[in-house]
RNA sequence: CGGGAAGUAGCUCAGUUUGGCAGAGCACAUGGUUUGGGACCAUGGGGCCGCAGGUUCAAAUCCUGUCUUCCCGACCA
C-alpha cells in the first residue's frame, strides 16, 4: 500500500464528525510544510519566542526531549563519559584559532559587543558549538598519557543565526548534547567516533523507531575542521532527508591549533586525537515527520511521555471514575499511564490525545465495567480491541511493543519504497521528481560533481554509506570511473 | 537575504475598499443539564487592533518606518 492510499484510508476512517477536526491540521498531501507547522502548534510542543526564530518548548515537547535525553545520557554514561558544563561565551580570539572552524561558523555566530553600557575590549560570541572551549581547556589540563582518554559531554543550548527558521528543524537557539573527547591514539579516537554514531543509530532505530542510514559525509558536507564526519541520515514522510546525528573525527587538527599535548610512556610530547559528536532537538522534528499523520503526532511507545491515556466514558455515572482510577493504579507500575478525568466530552479527549500522538487510548465506561473489560485503541492503526480486565497487565505492554515495531516497519517500508537508484542525471532528476526519497548513485569523488548535482536538482549528498553497493561503474554526473556509492536526497 | 501572504480577545477570523462607539464563533469563569468520536442552556470576565512615527476634528482603517509569523527560493557541517 502506498503512502497516499494509507492517508486516504485514514481520512476515510475518521468519519463525518471529524471533518471539523481535519480543518485544524492541513493535510500532508496538500502542503507538507504547513502540515508540520500545524502539528507542532496543535500538539502543544512549542510556542514562538519574542526574538525571530526562537522557540519556547512547552511541557509536552520538553517531556519528549527529556525521554530522548535520558536514553542518550544513560548510554553515554555506560560508555564511560562524564557530563560537564562549559560557558556560553567564546572570546573572538579563541574562536579564530582553528581556521577551517571559524570559516565554517563565522556567517552564523551571534556576537556580544557590550556589557551593560560599556563596549567590550574584545567581543565574545554565543557558542554555536564548543570545540574551541573544550580545546582551550584540554590544552591547560592534559599533561600525561595518564590523563587520557578525556570523555566529556555537555547538555546545553547553542545559537546559530540562521536565515530562515522552523521549530525544531532550524531555530536560532536549540538544545543538544555535544561530546568532546581526547585520546592517546588515532585508532582509539576513531573507535570512539564510530561508537557514538552507533549509539545515535541505536536510539533512533530502537527508541524513536526511525530507521537510519549510517555513513560518512563527503568533504563538502563534513564538519568545519574535522578530518571526517560520520552521520546517520533518516528519511521523512515527504521524501526529504534529515541529518539525525553526527560524530566527527578530528585527528590532531584541533590539538595542533590549540596545543593539546601529552607526554607518552616514553616521555615524548604528542598531540591528542579528538572527537566530537552531537544530537539535538532537531530529532524531534524528525520524529514528527517520520511518524505523524493527518490526525497529528504519532509518538513511538518507548519514547512517549504518556504511553496510555485512560478516558472514562459517562464518568458522572456511579462507579465509573472509581473504576478508571483503579485501572490507573493497576497499570501505573507497568506502563506510563495517565487519566483524563476532566469534564470534557469523551470525543474531545479522543481527538486531543490522537493529536498528541499517545500510543494507546483506554476507554472505560458503564458497558465495560458491566463486562469487566476495557477498550484499547491503537493510535497507529486506529484499531479497537476489547480486553478483559484480568488480561490487561499482559496485553497492554505487548500492544505497546507491537506499536513500536509497527512504526519502525512502516517507516522502513516507506524508505525502501522511495529509495531508488540512478545511473545518469536524467534518471536522477526523474526519480527525484517521481519518487522523492533517497537516490543511490555512484560518484567519482569530485566535489565539482556534487555541486553540479545540487545546482541541477537541489539534491545534496547525504552520506557515503558504510554498506556499499555497486549500482554502476561510472559517476552519475560526469560519467568517469566511480569511486563509491552515495545516498543523495533533498534535505532539511 | 530575495519573492509572496499575514499580524484585531487565549485560538480562528470579520471589520480596513469609502476614517466616525471594538465585533463574532470557539476557548475561559460560574450555575444547571449532559457524556461510547470535539454537548447544550443561562450569566459573566477578557482588547496598547504587532510596535513607533506621521496625516486628520477624529485612525484598527490612510501614509512612512520597523518587528514578528507562514509559504517559496538562496544560504545553512
Amino acid at each position: 500500500m502506498s503512502e497516499n492510499d494509507m492517508n486516504k484510508n485514514e481520512v476515510m476512517m475518521m468519519g463525518q464528525k471529524d471533518k471539523q477536526f481535519v480543518e485544524k491540521v492541513t493535510a500532508m498531501e496538500d502542503d507538507f510544510a504547513q502540515w508540520y507547522t500545524d502539528v507542532v502548534k496543535q500538539a502543544e510542543l512549542v510556542d514562538y519566542g519574542p526574538v525571530r526564530g526562537t522557540m519556547i518548548i512547552k511541557p509536552y515537547g520538553f517531556a519528549i526531549w527529556e525521554n530522548i535525553r535520558n536514553e542518550l545520557d544513560r548510554k553515554f554514561k555506560e560508555t564511560g563519559h562524564s557530563n560537564v558544563s562549559f560557558p556560553l561565551f567564546i572570546p573572538e580570539s579563541l574562536l579564530q584559532k582553528e581556521k577551517d572552524h571559524i570559516e565554517g561558523f563565522a556567517p552564523e555566530v551571534a556576537w556580544v559587543t557590550h556589557g551593560g553600557e560599556e563596549e567590550l575590549n574584545e567581543r565574545v560570541c554565543v557558542r554555536p558549538t564548543s570545540e574551541v572551549l573544550f580545546g582551550e581547556y584540554y590544552a591547560k589540563t592534559i599533561n600525561s598519557y595518564r590523563d587520557l582518554p578525556k570523555l566529556y559531554n555537555q547538555w546545553s543550548n547553542v545559537v546559530r543565526w540562521e536565515k530562515t527558521t522552523r521549530p525544531f528543524l532550524r531555530s536560532l537557539e536549540f538544545l543538544w548534547q555535544e561530546g568532546h573527547t581526547c585520546h592517546a591514539t588515532g585508532e582509539e579516537a576513531e573507535q570512539e567516533t564510530r561508537q557514538m554514531l552507533d549509539i545515535y543509530a541505536d536510539v533512533c532505530e530502537n527508541y524513536l523507531a526511525i530507521p537510519v542510514v549510517k555513513g560518512r559525509k563527503t568533504e563538502k558536507e563534513k564538519f568545519a575542521g574535522a578530518e571526517y564526519t560520520l552521520t546517520i541520515e533518516s528519511l521523512m514522510h515527504d521524501g526529504k532527508a534529515l541529518q539525525s546525528g553526527t560524530s566527527h573525527y578530528f585527528g590532531t587538527g584541533f590539538a595542533e591549533a590549540f596545543d593539546i599535548r601529552f607526554l607518552d610512556e616514553n616521555g615524548e610530547q604528542k598531540p591528542v586525537h579528538q572527537t566530537s559528536w552531537g544530537m539535538s532537538t532537531r530529532i524531534i522534528g524528525g520524529l514528527i515527520m517520520v511518524h505523524g499523520d493527518n490526525r497529528g503526532l504519532v509518538i513511538p511507545p518507548r519514547i512517549a511521555p504518556t504511553q496510555a491515556m485512560i478516558v472514562p466514558v459517562a464518568q458522572h455515572k456511579e462507579g465509573v471514575l472509581d473504576q478508571a482510577y483503579a485501572l490507573r493504579d493497576q497499570l501505573q507500575d507497568l506502563v506510563r499511564v495517565d487519566i483524563d478525568a476532566s469534564d470534557k466530552m469523551p470525543g474531545w479527549k479522543f481527538n486531543e490525545y490522537e493529536m498528541k500522538g499517545i500510543p494507546v487510548r483506554i476507554e472505560i465506561g458503564p458497558k465495560d465495567i458491566e463486562k469487566n473489560q476495557v477498550v484499547l485503541v491503537r493510535r497507529d492503526t486506529g484499531e479497537k480491541t476489547f480486553v478483559p480486565r484480568n488480561e490487561l497487565d499482559n496485553r497492554l505492554p505487548a500492544l505497546l511493543e507491537e506499536i513500536q515495531q509497527n512504526l519502525y516497519d512502516k517507516a522502513l517500508a516507506h524508505r525502501e519504497e522511495t529509495t531508488t537508484t540512478a545511473v545518469d542525471m536524467d534518471e536522477f532528476a526523474r526519480n527525484l521528481d517521481e519518487t522523492p526519497g533517497f537516490i543511490k548513485a555512484m560518484w567519482c569523488g569530485d566535489t565539482a560533481c556534487e555541486e553540479k548535482i545540487k545546482e541541477a536538482t537541489s539534491a545534496t549528498s547525504r552520506c557515503i554509506p558504510f554498506e556499499q553497493e555497486k549500482v554502476a561503474d561510472t559517476c552519475v554526473c560526469c560519467g568517469k570511473k566511480a569511486k563509491e556509492m552515495v545516498y543523495w536526497a533533498k534535505a532539511y
